[in-house]
DNA sequence: TATTGTTATACTCTATAACTATA
DNA sequence: TATAGTTATAGAGTATAACAATA
């Protein structure tokens, strides 16, 4: 195995770990990995479905059953947008803000990996991402 | 934004970006992500349905389903053992294998990604995910 | 009686195609 | 006519419970 097998090897590992913590956390709470993703697309504010469905990789069609699930149980509001009545903005409700937050909460991956590290180490972790992920 | 909430966030692209690549890699060839994990579980040697189940952290009757779709198209083989008839191996077929190497070969994110990393970037980036995943 | 795997069933995720409402 | 979103539908992923075969 070459050193940049086993590298890769390592990142797959990494992001094993990482989307098992997510799911495990979701699910403590009541919901799906997939649904936990949109109520935190939400956070920073409401969005309209086609924008969420870019947001999240997926067809518009789909944004609008998970949106269904979550206003069912109260966590999303859906409100036509006054200017473009073809437009619905999906905002968070308070109750979907408390169940974000036990999610974030139960996501333990930040605190068992992440934590694992120095501040310098962090740095440096924080320096090789930026790398990787920057556009272009 | 804190410092540790700007490495989260860093986190989560880089698996966002790393997850959504992989899952163009499957597709590319005609699998479902689940499946394409499934095929890469078995190029290390054959596998009793039970052990998959543990590795790929799901149900047993859920191996048993996506392994009948892979069977259907030839890319795996069931055999019962006969130390202990109770048990099935799952093995990849040279077609299981070929395809195998085919979603390798889509699949990106290595050449892309940590292709921008030069080598001693490599090393300090192997560094700290070993610490993040030592068991412990 | 305990264990391995399968079957039956149900729910969620996801996409495609056809549709409605609005622009 | 073009766009935003929904509905209908279908296939795949997943789990639970009941079951069959074997130990």
């Amino acid at each position: 195995m070459t050193a940049a097998d086993a590298l890769d090897q390592q990142l797959w590992d990494l992001v094993y770990a990482y989307d098992a913590a997510y799911d495990r956390a979701a699910r403590a709470v009541g919901l799906s990995a997939a649904q936990a993703c949109l109520l935190d697309a939400l956070t920073s504010g409401p969005r309209a479905m086609g924008e969420l469905a870019a947001e999240l990789l997926c067809d518009a069609s789909n944004v609008t059953q998970l949106a269904a699930r979550l206003e069912g149980r109260g966590l999303v509001d859906r409100a036509a947008d006054p200017a473009d009545r073809r437009v619905k903005r999906l905002s968070i409700t308070p109750a979907g803000r408390q169940v974000h937050r036990a999610v974030r909460s139960a996501f333990d991956f930040p605190a068992t990996r992440l934590g694992r590290l120095t501040g310098p180490e962090r740095q440096q972790l924080a320096g090789l991402v930026a790398k990787m992920l920057a556009p272009g």
